[in-house]
RNA sequence: GGUGGGGUUCCCGAGUGGUCAAAGGGAACAGACUGUAAAUCUGUCGGCGAAGCCUUCGGAGGUUCAAAUCCUCCCCCCACCA
């Protein structure tokens, strides 16, 4: 592994290329030496249309996360001026129009989301926010001096107006200028902070190549693009998609026990590439995943869960949901070698169901009994009545862990084990039902 | 602005007066098999304490015993013309 110079680190671009981050680049050997500098500041944008970033954001995050550990200086923008605009692309809604203080609001939080893995301190990265430039700019002035520089002719080229072109739904103006607004974000940051490396989604290469050229255009100077290929699940889902929707980075939206649950059911043929790309654990331990299969293959799955866990929410939250995970579907040791850098080694898997979903329900009530398929729709186990009536009619339902015959059957305090009572869904999804 | 085509249940997509809660596929869910995986097979897949009732086919009205299906107006999308 070639090391930069001075540094004592490992090389950014071929930490990217041996985790799997790297689609394509451009002029890889002078992009290469740009890089063997250190402190080197590197950009990606994020859209501050949510105010929580999801697991499909994870690459981009992590890719930030390496810029920095190797030694360069990591620049997350948030596009909060585009985000003004309300980005069209690929939407059948218009997108509602975000005003500035809800871009400023979601920006803070993306920003706390970030932190957990870029360290922002002491400027070692920053958070900008694209709305500081676009916002005031006046349309004469910046076609006199960004327009001229694009090609019409070379823009329709592009492979992603290509498509769009060609489809029904068509281009609309605005989406045909964020490539000049992306392309005047990068000479912004090429200005401001030197930045001289823009990375982004495979979708972004145009927009990229665009911010590259107009820097060397209007700066004589040179700078670099890197995409990320489309992450999809080998059952070829987009990443992070579940039947409940997006899951999210903010506990209040997906909770750190289905955060972990997500990547322990990742499918057998992801688990090595998703701990190259989703956990910072050394190369070396993960190329052993490789050969594994069977429970083995399994208890990389939660290595794998535990790490992504703990980036995203910290140690505590990734112990709390491994501990909840291993009382409800059993302990399965973790072999001592295995991905042996993994802090999942430091504590032993122990019974703990702190982080299982749960409620509370009012003594009076229990008593009297509860049908149970009204329960279930109640903790939100089902998503009507009738939905549980299914369930508990397909023998989907269980009560401590035995089959509950008809949907009626009444659930009452005698059910209740050591004060709760655990409800099953299927043969995942569990709920806690305290009294209160 | 004109002409033509279209908006159907999570998605795609049939359906042109009753037999329609609406074909088929996908997704999803449950069961069996397993390893909290994949594949496969089976079942389910609007709501409601059964029969039955209620709400749905872009929106609002209307015709009819009866409408997703017919009529009127409106909204939106697409194509071509201007």
């Amino acid at each position: 592994m070639p090391i930069s110079e001075g540094t004592g680190m490992t090389h950014l671009i071929d930490v990217l290329y041996e985790r799997g981050f790297v689609e394509q680049t451009t002029h890889q050997d002078e992009l290469r030496e740009y890089l063997d500098q250190a402190g080197r500041s590197c950009y990606i944008g994020f859209d501050p249309t949510a105010d929580s970033l999801h697991i499909g954001s994870l690459v981009p995050i992590m890719a930030l996360a390496h810029v920095q550990r190797c030694g360069h200086i990591p620049i997350a923008l948030v596009g909060g001026g585009t985000g003004l605009v309300g980005d069209p692309s690929g939407k059948t809604e218009m997108r509602k129009l975000l005003g500035p203080e809800d871009i400023s609001r979601n920006a803070e939080s993306i920003k706390s989301q970030l932190a957990r893995f870029i360290d922002f301190e002491k400027d070692r990265a920053l958070l900008l926010n694209n709305a500081d430039w676009l916002a005031h700019l006046e349309y004469i002035p910046f076609l006199r001096d960004v327009g001229r520089h694009f090609s019409v002719n070379r823009m329709i080229r592009a492979e992603s107006y290509k498509m769009r072109l060609e489809s029904d739904e068509g281009l609309s103006f605005i989406e045909f200028n964020y490539m000049l607004l992306q392309a005047y974000d990068f000479l912004m940051l090429f200005d401001r902070h030197g930045c001289g490396l823009q990375m982004g989604g495979s979708d972004q290469w145009g927009n990229i190549v665009a911010g590259i050229d107009l820097i060397r255009r209007m700066r004589q100077k040179s700078a670099f693009g890197i995409t990320f290929p489309l992450i999809t699940t080998s059952s070829g889902a987009k990443m992070g998609k579940t039947e409940k929707g997006a899951v999210w980075l903010d506990a209040g939206k997906t909770s750190p026990y289905d955060y972990f649950q997500y990547w322990v059911n990742t499918d057998d043929r992801d688990v090595q590439r998703f701990l190259a790309l989703f956990t910072f654990l050394p190369m070396a331990e993960i190329q052993e995943v490789e050969t594994l299969s069977g429970a083995d293959l399994n208890a990389a799955k939660r290595v794998l869960a535990f790490e992504a866990t703990q980036l995203a929410h910290g140690l505590e939250a990734a112990k709390k949901a491994y501990h909840a995970a291993a009382s409800m579907f059993g302990k399965g040791e973790i072999p001592a070698g295995l991905l042996s850098s993994s802090a999942i080694h430091k504590g032993e898997a122990e019974f703990g169901d702190a982080a299982v979903p749960r409620s509370t329900i009012d003594r009076k009530e229990l008593e009297s009994g509860i049908p149970a398929f009204q329960l279930f729709c109640r903790v939100g186990l089902t998503a009507s009545g009738s939905a549980a009536r299914r369930l508990v009619d397909q023998g989907g339902a269980y009560l401590n862990g035995e089959r509950i015959p008809n949907f009626d059957t009444l659930i009452s305090a005698k059910d209740l084990k050591e004060g709760a009572i655990l409800l099953r869904a299927g043969k995942k999804r569990y709920h806690k039902l305290s009294v209160s």
